[in-house]
DNA sequence: TCTTGAACCTCTAGTTACTAGAGGATGTAA
DNA sequence: TTACATCCTCTAGTAACTAGAGGTTCAAGA
């Protein structure tokens, strides 16, 4: 039986989140004791602890909530849920390839700044003239952009 | 002289988008044509180039505006641009690393699944159990979760 | 000149995954 | 009993847009 701080503790997430999740549908209702504080027990904590992790590993919380309705069912086939994993592998590969083109092309930028003046300055230069980078991070559409804020 | 359209097209920005750097303030207003069309030069062009670029490289837009007001001011030294550049460049760097921990840890889970039924699922276990993890993805903080939308 | 369809206008609301804060009730230790 | 931490609900805010409603203007063809 633990108290909603208890349970934030126990699992590093933080209590409005842990609200957050119940509001949403991603956590059951707890019961509440006389007071109408929410109590927990070891399957909540459990199930909290999933959503986590699943969390650091970038999956949406959609995903999450298949996840876990997949998961309630142990006998089917856990084909969708390889798929669910596969699908966030890709995303998580798409956004490497694209960070690490802009990290180069960052890197270049500093690099070939002298620290002048601005009306020298190569980080301006480059950033007004997309022809003066060497046009590898330019392999995405606006849609990515957007999308970065999926992992 | 162009409608906003054809910036659009010229620039690969879309057009709600224009809209919008303006009534943040990102862009000037432009001015109107008689029946209250927007109407555009280079120097807006040019603008929006940057902007997009800077953009591109995952530069936030309160870094952007920034960005622009230090560059309209060429014959200051270009310390504080650079200072940007490098926050921005840690950054990625920072979301590199960590992708890299969520890239190996997804694949290690996907690797191992035998594709069974859910029962057994590899994927379901090791979200459950962040101890069958090789462990080195949760080196970030809810904080890192919340700002992975930056870049 | 008229018409039609594309392109434009403003405004509001929705997206993701939370966080912050107001204003108040409850639990717990001294 | 008295603080004080912790809890409650509710609303609003964050980034960087996108979508859609409902209406106006422009440009080209008949």
């Amino acid at each position: 039986m633990l108290s909603i701080g208890k349970l934030s503790g126990l699992t590093g997430v933080k209590v409005p989140t842990i609200r957050y999740y119940e509001q949403i549908g991603l956590l059951p209702k707890p019961e509440r004791n006389e007071g109408g504080q929410r109590i927990y027990d070891n399957t909540s904590r459990e199930r909290l602890n999933f959503i986590r992790h699943a969390r650091e590993l970038g999956f949406p919380l959609d995903d999450i909530r298949e996840l876990l309705a997949l998961s309630d069912d142990p006998d089917q086939s856990c084909e969708a849920i390889d798929a669910l994993a596969k699908r966030q592998l890709a995303e998580v590969e798409h956004r490497l390839v694209r960070l690490n083109a802009l990290h180069k092309e960052l890197e270049r930028m500093i690099a070939q700044c002298t620290c002048g003046t601005v009306q020298t300055c190569r980080v301006i230069q480059v950033l007004g003239d997309h022809g003066l980078c060497e046009a590898d991070h330019r392999t995405m559409t606006s849609h990515d952009i957007e999308r970065e804020c999926l992992t």
